[in-house]
DNA sequence: AAATCAGACAACCGCATTCCG
DNA sequence: TCGGAATGCGGTTGTCTGATT
């Protein structure tokens, strides 16, 4: 079957866009709003193709678009969303507000990329045992993901299919309020604290506030809130072995935070999220600074 | 001053997914 | 349910700009 091109090329400008071209676009979505993106260079009047148009009002001419230098927040949460996520550039744009996936993506490929690879280099010339191990973790992750991917670094990808939304909680316990430090990081305290997550998988031990819990939009913390945890995502996470996770090398995460690579029983009551033979004792929160651990070689 | 190089990022392309009649 | 259109997404390319030789 075949497809037909989203607009016939003739006569379309290509390239950069112009001062004037972008005064018609914008004038024209702020009174027609986005979408029918394949009729609005027509409409307009103007001679770029509909993809075109879409491309530089979401990425360029959009009112909310933050301009400038990727901070240093920023850059720690696309690294952290970028391991758990891959290159799913949207749902990471979708994390920090006024940045686009475009935006993202360029400054992973031209900043993040780089500093990857290096302690990448650095790394293989570490013992042949872990170099072994290393080998191990790359035909592992190779399998689920695609090769573009594979060349940048070693990441620790679970494949979501997950969208935006509000359903997803970060529940804790009632005993235990958020303790944030400086950077806005979760203290974590003992008791252990839990996340559960609206599912029918998920069952709900205690009931709580949910609102108490509920972390500010712009905490960097809270970056698994607002994914979808459809079905699929739900079964990724549990089909993964957590102990190919480069986290779990060593002995170095497991032995010192709350992730138990044990099959025995849950930590504690609080703790326990959903039964299932590779997540035994471990629970969301626990991936998010788990991967804190990786990122101590990026920082300055 | 000119040539070359590298970094940054805007834009393009093709495929995947979603929507809708 | 199906097929085509519309839209979204990620990889890649092209171009601009500043630094270096």
């Amino acid at each position: 079957m075949g497809r037909s091109p989203c607009c016939s090329k003739e006569g379309l400008n290509r390239g950069a866009w112009t001062v004037m071209e972008d005064k018609i676009l914008t004038e024209y979505v702020k009174l027609h709003g986005e979408g029918k993106w394949r009729n609005l260079p027509k409409r307009a009047g103007l001679k770029r193709c509909g993809k075109s148009c879409r491309l530089r009002w979401l990425n360029y001419l959009r009112p909310d678009i933050k301009r400038g230098n990727i901070t240093r927040d920023e850059e720690e949460l696309i690294i952290r969303l970028h391991k758990l996520l891959g290159n799913r550039w949207s749902l990471i744009a979708g994390r920090l507000p006024g940045r686009t996936d475009n935006e993202i993506k360029n400054y992973w490929n031209t900043n993040i990329g780089k500093k990857v690879q290096d302690h990448l280099s650095q790394t293989s010339k570490r013992s042949n045992q872990v170099h072994r191990q290393e080998k191990q973790n790359q035909s592992v992750e190779k399998s689920a993901r695609g090769p573009a991917e594979a060349k940048i670094g070693s990441s620790c990808v679970v494949r979501t299919k997950a969208t935006k939304c509000t359903k997803a909680v970060n529940v804790i316990t009632s005993e235990q309020p958020i303790q944030l430090d400086q950077h806005n990081q979760i203290i974590e305290t003992k008791p252990e604290v839990g996340v559960e997550v609206q599912s029918s998988m998920v069952h709900h031990h205690d009931p709580v506030d949910f609102s108490q819990f509920m972390l500010g939009e712009n905490n960097p913390s809270n970056f698994m809130m607002d994914f979808e945890m459809e079905e699929n995502f739900i079964s990724d996470l549990l089909n993964m072995d957590f102990s190919q996770l480069p986290c779990f090398e060593d002995g170095g995460y497991s032995s010192s935070n709350t992730c138990d690579k044990g099959h025995s029983s849950p930590i504690s009551d609080h703790t326990h999220l959903v039964s299932g033979d590779t997540l035994h004792g471990s629970n969301f929160q626990s991936v998010g600074p788990l991967i804190e651990s990786e990122l101590d070689w990026l920082c300055d």
